[in-house]
Formats: C-alpha cells, structure tokens, sequence
RNA sequence: GGAGGCGUACCCAAGCGGCUGAAGGGGUCGGUCUUGAAAACCGAUAGAGGGGUUUCGCCCCUGCCAGAGUUCGAAUCUCUGCGCCUCCGCCA
C-alpha cells in the first residue's frame, strides 16, 4: 500500500512513477476524498467531545437531586447526529481504502520504465556450451532417464502436472536440500508454514484484492481459504499486526513449500514439461528489515540465489526488471535466469524482490526504531531457488551424447555419490 | 463433528453499567543502600491509530480479541465472527 501521506503531498511524483510501470493514476478522486474525511473528522469529534462531556455530568446532576431528562434528550439527538457523521466516515475511508490499495508499488527512482523489452542484463555467468552433437530437450532427457512421468501425471491428476520418478525424485530432493542447507549456512530460519491461508494472508503480500483470481480457493472452508502460490505469502505475514524491536532486525527466513498456482492462459508448446505446472517446489527466502537495512539485504539475496546457481554450475544470467515488469507489490525486482539450451533462451529460476514498505503498510508489521518512534518494516522475497526451471536447466545443461546426465558435484553427497545418471531405454 | 469454558497491558490477574485508560502481583528500567552484587525500600513503566494546537507543554476522538447492537453512559449487558482451552467422537 502507497503512503497517502505521500500521494497527498507529492501527487505528481506518485503520478510519474506509477507511469513507469504502465498505470495511469489520477490522484484526483483521493484528493478529493481524504479532504472530505478531514472536515468530517473535525466535526464528529468535536460533537463526540461534547456528547461525553454531557454523559458524564449525568451522576453529578442525579445527585444534585436535578432533572436529567433534558440532558438525555440532547445526548441522544448528539449520538444520532454522531452515529450518521461516523457512518459517513466510514463509508469514505472505505472509498479511500479501496482507491489506494489496488495501487501498485512505487517503482525505485533508478529503474526503467515501461515493460520487459526494458529489462536490463546486469552480470552473465558461465559459457554456453558447444554440444557436438545435437542437444536433446529436457522432456526427452527425462524421460529416457526415467527421471519424470508425464503420462501417469495425466492420469492421476490432469495436464500441468508431472510425477518424479526414482532418481527424478530423488535429484529433486538433493537440489531442496542443497538450497536448505546454504541458507542454513547463511544464518536464515527455516519455516515450514501452511499451505492453506487465510484472505488477510494475501492481502497483506499484495495479491488481493487485485489476483484474487490467480489462486486456487478451497470450497467448503468459511471463512474461505486459498492454497499458496508461494512461500512468500505464508511469510511476509508472520510478523503481520507485530511491532518488532530494532534487535530483532533483520529477521531472516526460509521456507520450502510446493507452489500453487492457475497461471491462466495456456501452455505455449516451448514450455512443455515442467517449465510451467500447476505445482512446483521452490525454497523461497524472506527478509524483515529496517528502512535503512533493505538495500543491503536486497544485495545479500541476489547474491545468494546466484550463488546457488553458479555452485551448480549452471550458466545464467541477472535481470534487471524494468518498472513496468516487476510485479504488483515489489518496487525492485531482479531477476537469475538460466539458460535452457533446447529453447536457446534463458529462463528465470529466481526473482528477487524489494517490496520497501508495501507489504508492511498492509499488514501492519512495523518496528520500534532507535528515535523511539514506530517505522514500518521493509520486506524482502526471493526464489532460492525454483526447482522447477532449475531441473531442466541442469539435465540439459549436463547432457551427454547418449543421453546420460552428469550429476553437479555439489548434488552427489544427496544421492550417494552418483555421478552420472544412465538412460533407462 | 458434538458439549462447555475463556479472551483486560511484557506476563499473571481484579473489575461485571458512570468514581476505571483500567486494582493487585510479577517482570523490566531508574534510584537509595552496598567495595560490588543480592535482598529490602523508593520511583517510573498502556502500547497503538486518528485529529487539533500563536505557548510543543499539552488538548480532543478511538481504544479492555474484532465487528454490530442495547443505553444519556459499556471492559462490564446482547448478538455475530475469530482465536485459545477442556471433555466426547473421529483420525495420521
């Protein structure tokens, strides 16, 4: 949620940034309204000041054996009065409410406007390897190595899905664990939320009112509840309505969970196999900071998801996302890409997000800062990593000609010491 | 799923219609005492949101889980929701 503090002080700044990520913002109406709820504040509490007063004299005058009838009539003309004043105040915040929290988040000053053709490749890592031979896609790989089941995935559950299979599985697993144990390394708590949250859960991320279409909703659950698209909603929440002490910044978390998600729209034929499903595996970290702490954290989680992919020895690349391409809630976003030698492009595996105070602001999660007043948190998010770009990435990546793949050293102790995996057929 | 109970500050807890923004205890912080510490004693300790303010000191509104209602007046009475606890049923 956009301050409106800042919308009413510097509407044209709010007006130019929200351009650059393609919304066309009129501040005009909030202007308008806030401006109203002020007038109106003003004269209900001065009339609820005067209604109490009168209230309270009430046992002063009994006592005084004096007549309250007259006091009660004009109390209760007060309270009449008053109660249409607080319900018109309501109805406006409300209006006011439902203007600024479908707004996206502010763009960073130094980022691009406009849309993905503005992205920006910042580093690029490793070499794009000569074959010799011609490259086979990760479906097929997969399926010769007997690594992923698409049919039976149908079967039992529909298309957008896979089964792993065997060392599919098990090659899966060691990647989880090969990301828990660097964020373990790296000081991070690992979590393991629920997969069913509540509507204040994606609100508080940014997700409602906006996508509440892009979740999957439980049907017999009042109140009603969605499945999560990803980790990050279970945890920029953990600290929702808290007020947090300065030593308790930055709070570091991780958690691993499968993502749900609708992805509407269809399957381009490229992006068959597991390049988009119903359900993935992601490790997703989060970060709680100060105002002051969230450049440096943002630094850190880049680094640590690219790390996770240079350990594999994947070639890859960093994005810098134009304004426009970052998402709703997120006022940076830097994207890891990998490269998919099949579709000859890269593909992203990790997005690492910067939502300053966005989130914060929704879910009321703020700290006590050192000048004693209360700040709002900044939150962080990013994959590390997706598994499910990963995969294909490192089985194409590490093909051989006869269609065996060559297991990332970093993976083998998960898998007890396998180095190669062998086509089954 | 069925029955009952509970939700007051950092924690425990009193209050059950006006004198309660809220007793008491613990904790925490500061002080006295002490070579230092403990103990004892003294003092401080309701956060938060929203308004106002020529005196920046304060003042007003909201606020006892949340929302609605009854009342001149609600922590206190009523209803709804949420959460927690106990018992029964079911179950990994």
């Amino acid at each position: 949620m956009i301050d409106i503090k800042l919308i009413l002080e510097k509407p044209e700044y709010v007006k130019a940034a929200l351009a650059k990520k393609l919304w066309d913002f009129d501040p005009k109406p909030i202007q308008d309204l806030a401006e109203k709820r002020l007038d109106l504040i003003k004269k209900v509490e001065a009339n609820k000041a005067e209604q109490n007063r009168l209230s309270a004299s009430v046992p002063q005058i009994k006592k005084e054996g004096g007549d309250v009838a007259p006091i009660f009539a004009k109390v209760k003309a007060l309270a009449a009065e008053n109660k249409a004043g607080e319900e018109e105040l309501a109805r406006i915040e409300a209006e006011l409410k439902a203007l600024i929290e479908v707004l996206p988040n502010l763009p960073d000053d130094d980022l691009l406007a406009g849309g993905k053709e503005n992205n920006t490749p910042i580093a690029h890592f490793g070499t794009e390897r000569e074959f010799g031979f011609k490259p086979r896609n990760h479906v097929e790989l997969c399926e010769m190595c007997g690594l992923i089941d698409y049919k039976r995935a149908a079967k039992i559950s529909g298309t957008g899905t896979w089964i792993y299979t065997n060392l599919g599985a098990r090659l899966e697993w060691a990647l989880l664990n090969y990301f828990i144990e660097c964020h373990l390394a790296d000081g991070y708590e690992m979590i393991l939320p629920p997969h069913i949250l509540n509507y204040e859960s994606g609100y508080t991320a940014g997700q409602f009112p906006k996508f509440q279409e892009d979740v999957f909703w439980l049907e017999g659950m009042e109140p009603r509840k969605f499945i999560l698209p990803t980790a990050e909603t279970a945890l920029v929440n953990l600290h929702r309505n808290e007020i947090l002490s300065l030593d308790d910044l930055p709070r570091k978390y991780f958690a691993y969970t499968p993502c749900y998600r609708k992805e509407a729209g269809s399957y381009r034929t490229e992006e068959r196999g597991m390049i988009r499903g119903y359900q993935f595996n992601k490790v997703e970290m989060v970060q709680y900071t100060t105002e002051e702490g969230s450049d440096a954290a943002f630094e850190e989680m880049v680094n640590k998801a690219r790390k996770l992919v240079e350990g594999l020895g994947l070639v890859h690349q960093v994005d810098k996302l134009a304004a426009g391409d970052c998402s709703h809630s997120m006022a940076r976003t830097y994207d890891i890409e990998v490269w998919i030698p099949s579709m000859g492009i890269y593909k992203e595996v990790s997005s690492v997000s910067n939502a300053r105070d966005y989130q914060a602001r929704r879910g009321m999660c703020r700290y006590k800062g050192a000048d004693g007043k209360t700040h709002y948190c900044h939150t962080l998010n990013g994959s590390g990593l997706a598994t499910s770009r990963i995969f294909p990435a490192l089985v194409e990546q590490y093909q051989q000609e006869d269609g065996s793949i060559v297991v990332p050293e970093v993976l083998r102790k998960y898998l007890g010491g396998l180095e190669v995996i062998k086509p089954i057929k």
